[in-house]
DNA sequence: ATGGACCTAACAAACGTTCAGTAGGTACAT
DNA sequence: ATGTACCTACTGAACGTTTGTTAGGTCCAT
């Protein structure tokens, strides 16, 4: 692993935890063991490693859903699949999950369109597309998000949801929450269609 | 209203759009008008002014939704009441949204205690409740999340979704959204009690 | 004359960033 | 083979600014 890896994999891991500003770079050279300068030596200053550390972070998530949208399956099957992976990649890497947050809360609009269409365009659309195969009538934007958002909410309310009544050891089983948002999307989606 | 009452709503914008370390002292008080010195009048330290922002832009969302659980509409009325409420109350005050969201993604098991039980539960019960007469053979807690969660990431994701392929202007509005996601769980719920 | 509300000015520490310099390697002309 | 030139990776020390916080004093209503 070459040291600007190092510096990135580090990054995502502490950007993630403190947030931008909460990070410095000392802080930084400190956890990756090398000197201030040095991290100006491979990045020109800190919003751009903090840019590189995000894009790093999601830069081997595309492939997860590949086997999702390549597989044989029937459009309900890869529904279910595509919401299983997001749910398994969102539990599995919360440091990914933590700096996608962070993104979406900041809102910046140009940050928002890079990662837009750098980073999700090519999933969102394959959802899209099985949105529309699974209810044609149905607005696929809308529909894609409701995927994307019921799947998130689990991982994201996970602390909170501890606390409120009702609370069960297997509301944190990532296949209990799949199960549970596969079966509601389909029932509804089904009685649109029919 | 008070210089106190003032500090703190200020802070609440300025700690939603920038965070716990992203707003300086001084540039809160540069915006409430104010000397540093002031604010330490007021209160004893930064963490303890945050602490109180939070609990005060909480304070007055309550009785929100009390007309909605006080009307004497049908359970399927209800939610859609209940989910237009919850989607005007982000989108209008948004500080309140990002601050609520800035707490979650910290996940202080502390804080989040604090948050479940002196803020949110009995809107949950109520939530849960009518889950139950919705859908009384479905797991209460799975459906009154997957209800917040669908009303809520239209609001968050909506600087992202204008970048994606098939957004259209009437997805930013309350109505459009709402309807939707009523739509999809009562959709779901029915044919599950059917 | 007492006390709450507020000020200016300062403190030490931490901040992002830069700069001059060095160790170690490669390439090339002599 | 050897000196020179140049490279990348890195260091230690410093730059000026901003940070959270506080001490000491002023104003004004009671």
């Amino acid at each position: 692993m070459s040291s600007k890896e190092k510096i990135l994999g580090t990054a995502i891991v502490l950007f993630a935890q403190k947030g931008y500003s909460g990070l410095s770079m000392r802080q930084l050279a400190q956890a990756v063991d090398m000197s201030v300068a040095a991290i100006y030596h491979h990045f020109p200053d800190k919003n751009t490693l903090y840019l590189e550390a995000v894009r790093f972070a999601f830069s081997d998530k595309e492939q997860v859903f590949a086997q999702v949208w390549e597989s044989g399956c029937s459009a309900e099957e890869k529904l279910g699949g595509f919401i299983r992976s997001l749910i398994d990649v969102m539990l599995q890497d919360r440091d990914f999950h933590r700096l996608m947050q962070r993104e979406i809360l900041e809102a910046d609009p140009e940050r928002m369109q890079l990662l837009a269409q750098g980073i999700f365009k090519r999933q969102f659309s394959l959802l899209m597309q099985l949105a529309t195969e699974l209810a044609p009538e149905q607005d696929a934007q809308l529909v894609a998000t409701s995927i994307i958002g019921l799947a998130k909410c689990y991982v994201e309310y996970q602390p909170l949801l501890k606390n409120f009544p009702g609370w069960k050891p297997k509301h944190e089983m990532p296949e209990v929450i799949a199960a549970h948002i596969t079966e509601l999307l389909l029932n509804s989606l089904r009685a649109k269609t029919a």
